[in-house]
DNA sequence: AACATTATGTAATAATATAACATTTAGAAG
DNA sequence: CTTCTAAATGTTATATTATTACATAATGTT
């Protein structure tokens, strides 16, 4: 079960507004798109967003610089992440595979590293860009 | 094997500069440390950078931004890569595991996509922090 | 030699992210 | 319900990372 966090004012209106948007989003557009709720600074949004990573509501995508929604209810924080990621039309989608997440989670190597948390993209071309 | 890439100018001098440094190196440190060898603006860096990350002697640790030499001489192009990364004092290791690339260069799921690369970063504590 | 490709040089600027400091709000403890 | 503390907010300035645009030079190919 995912703990319920009361988010506050702006991590409402900027995890709403990536929510709804179904896709990854910049931190600066997300600024430009809530300068009217009264958000004005980059430090405002930036700091939403750090919360929302920390509870696992939203992800960031380190290769785009950009924040996508968490998909995987059951995803309580982020500290296993896999996404597929279109090189053509940029779309992502994160990846929610029981073998894959179970198969990493128990990785490890002979470095003597205990691994805490991973995050995976994948890249390639999706469905509707491989048949362009 | 790998194919003899014969480096320009630029791209020796930061190739060599990252592979002596055995950890990752941000541009501007780059920059900052090639100055006296001429190369004076960042474009100029990150031109070299592209390069050496395009023929896969080097790699883009993503989620520092960035850039450390190929630890892995088989490794022709950047397609598959996979990083540990101590969370305490920032170590970066190339992660060379036959059983993990062959898994993760064969997985697909049914989202249509094919995957013709990868990236993935453990985190975690190295065997000198963990016991801090 | 002519051409195409790749690399370089330079200046300006765009895009991404954080530091520092003051104030306010929300919860917890008494 | 008041005192304390932790979290969140507001604001300005600035640091860090990366690209655009344009001109020139070097390298490789036919």
């Amino acid at each position: 079960m995912q703990k319920e966090h009361n988010l506050s004012k702006n991590q409402k209106i900027i995890f709403d507004l990536i929510d709804k948007s179904g896709g990854p989003m910049k931190a600066y557009s997300i600024l430009f798109n809530v300068q009217k709720k009264g958000i004005k600074a980059p430090l405002q949004v930036y700091r939403a967003l750090d919360k929302l990573v920390e509870i696992g509501k939203i992800h960031k995508i380190e290769s785009r610089n950009a924040f996508i929604a968490c998909q995987n209810s059951s995803c309580q924080v982020s500290k296993a992440t896999a996404f597929s990621i279109c090189e053509s039309c940029e779309n992502v989608s994160e990846i929610s595979n029981l073998k894959l997440s179970k198969y990493l989670s128990n990785f490890s190597d002979n470095s003597g590293m205990k691994y805490s948390k991973y995050n995976l993209e994948f890249f390639g071309l999706c469905k509707k860009c491989k048949s362009k």
